[in-house]
DNA sequence: CATGAATGAGAATTCATTCAT
DNA sequence: GATGAATGAATTCTCATTCAT
């Protein structure tokens, strides 16, 4: 019996992500995700019971991804200032470092099918935490969830998903200082 | 004959972008379409030489929408705490009234194939202006209308997405007052 | 536009049934049945929805016609001892003139997901009322509908179904005696 | 060791019958048969080596069924009337008892790629052969085997065939006079 | 012997588009 | 201009079968 490979889950999964990034989810299709894979399309049905299963089980890992990252990025040292720059800054490079995830999550939370997979804040539950204990401290102003999560990582995004067109380094700057304002104490 | 022919345009367009709210545009075929606006397939390629531009046309149409929409809500003599205000508010009310609208366009600007169709910044020109006139009188910070755009749209929008899971009306006004104490001067 | 095309609705049904005659039900798929027709497998979708329903549709329709065939036989100056025979060859006949139509019937009439689409009870009636003509006149034996069926058809199918192996017009005599024997008064 | 084998054989092809007897030959395919008898689709090809092949075995096999099981209900101190009844209401009591192999035999020797691997005469010379001996006495009128086959097994399968919407004891028993009447002499 | 993984071939069906009227 | 019919190409997914362990 051969025995089931992680690793070529991985290949079907990274290949679905990078195509979409490429062509859009309504471009890609299993034979182009299995030929990207270097896997026969029969083969990714022994690994997900359909496409929409596919694409809601992708959404669901890599919905938490951007928020894990800046969990590595945050160190109980640093200070509010330190922390909201070290956020929205690490928002931004995860979004050009893996444009493909940042691409296929943007696409996914739009996508009526398949939004309902994931709730947002359940996936920024740990860095809202971090935050939460800066605002227990007194070093950041209170809010609710929602709007610290709207405010802290949506116009970053926006940033991210217009970067060609508008956005350098001191655009992300600018941001950062506005957010330092408003958000510190 | 030249009206008829408009009001048809106008519900296939419809059609379009009602079906892209339920199914997302990776579920709304042409025959879909034309079977929500009552036409045949066929009368589709007498408006639209492909599935493609029909898309790209109607993008670029609605992403103006939601900014001429705020246009209207503005009036000369409101302050600037007001044109906050009403520039939020405005946003996410029109986001629950043209919920079609709303998603048809988050989707297309997400989609790579789409994207490059519309640029957001040129939509939103004329708002722009109105916020410049408040800037040059020192009643609005100063920013690049980059970060004004992101801050001003993208957190609201976030709001309105995820208006089921969370949003209710004190969560815009404390966004509203967030933004008026970070814009205001 | 082009115009609906009966004719070619029967092409494709009369396609379906000779493949199912050569091939058996699980051997025929729709794009055999396609090239069989001259036809593109798509325009099969103009007049089916599905392969289930074009199986059902057309086993509705051919479940009559071997009792069609027998009304078009029997005659009313016909005695007894004559309709029974009329009966019982023109069943015979039907079935190796028709063959495809006789095996199509056969073959989903024995499948599950088929079979409560006809009630062979329904489809005979009106061959079932001339033989209540005779029995009202005291020419024939007077015995349910359901067995006057089974005694009528059955065998006689049994032989065509066989006769291959076995059956000649002797057989054919014989049971024709047999069925006279007991069915006449 | 020997023994678990057949064990596990018997289970696919009890898998096998029961899901045909379901879904019909057309629905039923390797893998289900696996999931249904509890063991991998690899598994089959150690004792099969194709579907066909399982299926033909398994026709041959089960085509006998009917006819061993009517062996038993017979008794030498019968006489014709009582050898009649025994027949008939065993191949009735038969059909209803094991449906699952009735309906896989009738669907198989309706299949023009199955069916030629069964001759049905084959299968019932036994009980033709008790027939048989009371034809030579004199008990039973004499006519060919085949119709004698058709006669006896066709009409009563019919009835069993239709047992949902027609047939009940009374009509059961009407059959069997009648074919005493035809048959006894 | 037994198996779950793997797959090329093919299934049913839908798609965007064109045709003929 | 408008249409339902028609279709080649593509879609998602299943199949019978083989592989590697």
């Amino acid at each position: 019996m051969r025995i089931r490979d992680e690793e070529k889950q991985r290949r079907i999964k990274n290949a679905m992500v990078r195509l979409i990034l490429r062509e859009g989810i309504d471009g890609t299709s299993i034979s182009k995700i299995a030929k990207e894979a270097g896997v026969s399309p029969a083969t990714i049905y022994v690994y997900y019971d359909s496409k929409e299963e596919m694409l809601a089980d992708a959404f669901r890992e890599y919905a938490r991804k951007p928020y894990q990252y800046l969990l590595q990025l945050v160190r109980p040292e640093m200070d509010g200032r330190e922390l909201i720059e070290a956020i929205v800054r690490g928002c931004y490079t995860f979004s050009t470092e893996h444009e493909d995830v940042f691409s296929f999550v943007e696409q996914c939370s739009r996508c009526p099918t398949l939004s309902a997979q994931v709730c947002d804040q359940e996936c920024s539950c740990d860095i809202l935490d971090v935050i939460h204990a800066y605002q227990r401290r007194g070093e950041m102003r209170c809010c609710s969830d929602w709007n610290m999560g709207a405010i802290l990582f949506a116009p970053v995004r926006f940033l991210a998903m217009n970067r060609h067109l508008a956005a350098d380094q001191r655009q992300l700057d600018e941001l950062i200082q506005m957010l330092q304002m408003l958000l510190l104490t």
